[in-house]
DNA sequence: CTGAAAGCGCTTACAG
DNA sequence: CTGAAAGCGCTTACAG
């Protein structure tokens, strides 16, 4: 594979100028540039990124990282993040925790990120103190997408997860329901993360608002999955009186819901109305109502923000930054039975 | 941070000693490995990736392409491979196409992987001759998995697709049905991986041996999604004679073709059976009877097939792995009515 | 078992 | 506008 002194060999220039010209940089003739331009064609040079990393101080690397990338939310980010980054002349260097306590401690206790990458995301990543200290004394730009940790000095990139719950719940309130439970997170579960937190927060206010009383044993916990969601379901259906409306923290949980309900042979949303939070894929095609959070604009934003910090250097951001939901209504919310 | 010279400074050493001891290699006497190592943890010392890359000659990075990382079956390959290319110290470069071809383009015809990776995984991606080439000019290990075009010389992991899609209609064949309709692939879609060549080949074979005639009007282009599967089952329903039972090859469009019978007012499975293939994170949840293929396992073995040609370099390998499937049948599948 | 020195392939002041 | 030279932070023969 050609290297820089055949190219600038061949285009009768120093390797320094060779540099300058394929980079673009200003202080080349034209005519300099065409030259070497073309000698780099004739031997297909490319530079090799490790040399000019290493010559120029960077990694040329962003990690992101996400709790699973098998769901659908964070598989979106990392779609749309990565495209931007690529794009801006970054690769991805992908931290997929796939669900294991363990990964992350690996990850912030160790030095896996040590002069490895110019930028850090964090998508819904739940930080002890230790991760954060060792996260910002990385001294790379950083952002957050979604709830996880807040990481001091860093911008974040999220939906207004206790609006959105709101949300959700206004629209069964406003449908005439009076007994809704709610599928909440799991705070238990290894990596939880925050969201479920706020979302229950919402949940608990709307009904506040609404002037009805929270009772606790509408509120079951589960893990975010779609057997979560079942078995939660299940466990509502067996109380004396069960719910005419369920608002699950996320659509996956939903989904779960709604095959609970079919199970035991009740209709949804004759019988029982169901609603979600995120508009997954399967969500309009298995007709569920949800409150739609733009997760590709989520991962496009936060990596222009780091794009922005990388190119310009530390600079005033907007701290957070919160995207809007908006609600979507299905076929699987309706008025309860008279 | 802390550099190598400055453990060896601490540690009284050489920094040939401290990269010696650190890696781990022999010729290094036990107590000085311990004053080494003791130093790196005083300083906080890591090798910078790219100075060691650079120097012993190897990127540390394997790049993996992947059509959709958003859809179930490549969020999952990728998971595995990931889980296990770290273990084994290379980094993960990922590249998502996104369902763009001209991101396909870019990748194979310019230098995208050139001097970048030790190691190429392509999932599901269809490739022109001359990006054959240019793969293969890369001189770097490289493996295919699932369908997509084979590369010469490249081992593949895959499954059996003819033999899944047989697996399938056997099963709808045994419970009576004698009318079936297949959603296939979309041949003239952007980024058309070859899988539903042989799925439905699998449809055609089954049905021959059957002694059932190959109806073309039965056989509907799709796109592998489930609004791809919803609208062709729309349309299967619109025919003189509708099937009995619906082959999806792929559990997205059986979730399309559930939906769109429902919409019509027809059960599953008592009016309608339907079955996938894939074993989709949501089929279980969804009751969604099907032929199982192990995308996590495809990922795994497509890792290490290519850790064990980094690590000892080219070698004896069987040129394609073929996993198993399995038969699920869980409630979207049952006899015709009488 | 250990070290001095060259080299990996670039980029970047510094001079001109 | 261009080049010679140093340097990025490691690893690897080569000697001992």
């Amino acid at each position: 594979m050609a290297k820089i002194d055949d190219v600038a060999r061949l285009a009768g220039v120093s390797t320094a100028t060779v540099s300058r010209a394929l980079r673009g940089l200003p202080m080349v003739s034209e005519e300099t540039r065409q030259r070497v331009a073309a000698a780099a064609t004739t031997l297909g040079y490319v530079a090799s990124p490790n040399a000019s990393r290493l010559a120029g101080g960077r990694t040329g690397n962003v990690g992101l990282v996400v709790p699973r990338i098998t769901r659908w939310f964070f598989a979106t980010v990392v779609e749309a993040a990565e495209e931007t980054l690529h794009h801006a002349g970054w690769d991805l260097l992908l931290y997929n925790l796939g669900g294991r306590e363990q990964a992350r401690r690996d990850l912030f206790s160790g030095y896996a990120l040590h002069k490895r990458v110019d930028a850090v995301m964090l998508v819904a990543t739940p930080l002890t103190p230790d991760d954060c200290d060792a996260v910002v004394r990385l001294g790379v730009p950083g952002v957050t997408v979604s709830s996880g940790t807040p990481v001091a000095g860093w911008p974040s990139i999220r939906i207004d997860d206790v609006g959105a719950a709101r949300t959700a719940m206004r629209h069964l309130l406003d449908l005439g329901h009076r007994r809704i439970a709610h599928i909440s997170g799991d705070p238990s579960s290894e990596l939880a993360f925050t969201t479920h937190l706020d979302r229950r927060r919402g949940y608990e206010q709307a009904l506040q608002r609404a002037g009805l009383p929270v009772d606790p044993t509408l509120v079951i916990d589960a893990d975010f999955t779609v057997l979560g969601g079942e078995a939660a379901t299940v466990e509502l259906l067996r109380q004396d009186d069960p719910p005419t409306a369920i608002f699950a923290a996320c659509d996956e949980m939903a989904f779960g819901a709604i095959r609970a309900l079919r199970a035991e042979g009740l209709r949804v949303p004759d019988d029982v109305s169901v609603i979600g939070i995120d508009d997954h894929d399967l969500a309009a095609a298995l007709g569920l109502s949800t409150v739609a959070q733009p997760a590709a604009e989520q991962g496009n934003r936060a990596a222009l923000t780091l794009v922005a910090q990388l190119l310009a250097g530390p600079q005033e951001l907007s701290r957070a930054e919160i995207l809007q939901t908006r609600l979507v209504v299905r076929e699987s919310t309706a008025p309860p039975r008279p």
